[in-house]
DNA sequence: CTGAAAGCGCTTACAG
DNA sequence: CTGAAAGCGCTTACAG
């Protein structure tokens, strides 16, 4: 579609490509959708006036006939606040973005903080406008994915869905691993006194890196001791907190395997003020591998999560269901990245 | 648009609504288009029958002849390593999904990394598939806004677009003003040995706000010295490198004003390696307002810039835009927040 | 104020 | 392999 200097659109349509070319528009349709059933001839005719015209198919007219958008939806239910503060979610949507770009299939951006803009979104999406979903909502009260279930939408989720629905597909992290990984390796370099900060409950990271870390512990032959685990929110400031009680209910900690990197910093900055040196008093490990373990100071030990993998894995998996596939679920494993802090 | 039990979907169309309120296909249609030339009765008729049959208007038979896709682009054209550097592009990008859902239109999310993801979406932006775009793109060499222009396509700019189009609408925070103020606070703090890391010198933030720590300069009667200005790229690592290479040329300095935030962090960072404390020993200003600036340590005085008012004004400048109207340029005041760094 | 009708640009059986 | 034709769900002059 182009404009003219009366800025009202004119468009090439299939029809002016069909003349050009001198067949019927049904066989431009062909070759538009594959080529199949079409003449070598008629290929290139068809081609050569495309390339002419500057033709460009009109999605909309397309999509009344397919019934297929060619789009998808990125939902966020997280409340805001929490999105903007994880920078795990910047990279997941950048690259299910170019996932998606290289497919030429556009990326609506949803925010549902409210319950007023969850409602809209839902409609929308309901309605049909987008072909699946990529759903990022960690929080399991959410109701968004049954309704979505119950409307029939493809969709794939970021993370294990906690809850009821076992029929969704998704991609996760091995979270309980990263979480072994992390308190092994903190075992092994002499630390005996591991504690472990929490995410909420409500969480499959709050869940599965608990459920890691308790493991690893008996595994080690280290004692359970109630006192080590203490838990947050994900948030830096939680982090903060969560140490402060650590350091009154178990002094003697060596080290603390926490469960984002974010809550990591601010693990380190209570540390700090509390005279304790990181790593020589106290070992902090963390999770995510987020810039800010990078900003984090001492830069910080983690557990890499493959965001690239998991968002390509994400948009895969969407395409594939909404070709009709059975839903599924992708577990990738994690890496633990050595820097200062542990 | 419902799915019934096989997958496929079965809409309820204006033809069902119209069979249920008794009405012909175009009475349904106007009241779906406000309603205009309508009685009472049949208005009421018409939303009744929608009401009772669940009917959502098919956007792309709407599309289809009117020509819009009701939705528009949010293009980001910088280096996707910057965007996720940078903490104001999450609050743009938030603000402005929100407050385009406010008014029902999806935000297509684009990222122009690479020159062929650039020319992707150039030609699904330049196809009609969108109304507008909500363009962010601070640095000049950039020809995306001339292409978009050249195609007639409704564009409103991030910040004022540098370069020859004068054209082109575009909101921005009020950089030079924001400068003036950060340094005539450290001036008026006692400073007299003030130095400033700009940005670079192909974004508006670069000129202009050096420009105004110049200004201001003169204004209070410190004499112009060009070792105390050195420049970096908006990274934390840059300021690193920009505070060293300052304290080298200008040991004397006694305050700095740094163009971004995230370079303040890195300043203050070289800063504490080279034993001078923050604020006694040289005061440290930033600019944006960002979440670095709170996990900078000290937490940073910095110049906030509007987000929210900005983001609110180009989602309203483009729908303008959109409808007809001419261009036009938006400059929003900044405010000084003072925290521990100066 | 309202209905009948044309038409937006495409895809897809249906015949050949 | 190909063309003619129907139809996707809507909007919008055009008559009344």
């Amino acid at each position: 579609m182009n404009r003219g200097t009366d800025g009202k659109r004119r468009s090439v349509t299939i029809h002016d490509v069909a003349r050009e070319a001198g067949v019927s528009r049904g066989t431009v349709s062909r070759v538009l959708n594959g080529g199949h059933y079409v003449s070598p001839s008629a290929q290139t005719a068809v081609n050569n006036a495309i390339r002419r015209t500057g033709y460009v198919v009109n999605r909309h007219a397309r999509s009344l006939i397919t019934g297929k958008s060619d789009s998808v939806a990125f939902l966020l239910t997280e409340p805001q606040e929490r999105f903007f503060e994880d920078p795990n979610f910047n990279v997941l949507l950048r690259s299910c973005t170019q996932a998606l770009a290289a497919q030429d299939i556009p990326l609506l951006l949803m925010i549902a903080g409210t319950e007023a803009e969850r409602r809209r979104n839902l409609r929308y999406i309901e309605a049909g406008h987008v072909d699946g979903v990529l759903l990022v909502s960690s929080h399991s009260g959410d109701s968004v994915v049954r309704d979505l279930e119950a409307a029939g939408v493809p969709l794939v989720a970021c993370g294990k869905p906690l809850g009821q629905s076992t029929s969704v597909s998704y991609v996760a992290a091995d979270d309980r691993d990263g979480a072994r990984q992390m308190v092994r390796y903190l075992h092994a370099s002499g630390r005996r006194r591991i504690a472990t900060v929490s995410g909420p409950s409500d969480t499959p990271g709050g869940v599965e890196r608990l459920a890691g870390y308790r493991e690893t512990l008996a595994e080690c032959g280290l004692p359970a001791d109630e006192s080590l685990i203490v838990s947050g929110d994900y948030s830096r400031a939680s982090g903060e907190t969560a140490a402060e009680l650590l350091l009154r209910q178990a002094p003697d900690v060596d080290a603390v395997f926490v469960a984002s990197d974010l809550m990591a910093q601010g693990v380190t900055d209570a540390l700090a003020r509390a005279g304790r040196r990181v790593p020589e008093d106290v070992a902090v490990g963390g999770f995510d591998d987020s810039p800010a373990a990078l900003s984090a100071r001492p830069p910080l030990t983690t557990i890499r999560q493959p965001w690239d993998r998991i968002s390509n894995e994400m948009v895969r998996m969407l395409l594939a269901r909404i070709a009709g596939e059975q839903h599924a679920a992708v577990i990738l494993p994690t890496d633990l990245v050595r820097r200062e802090s542990a």
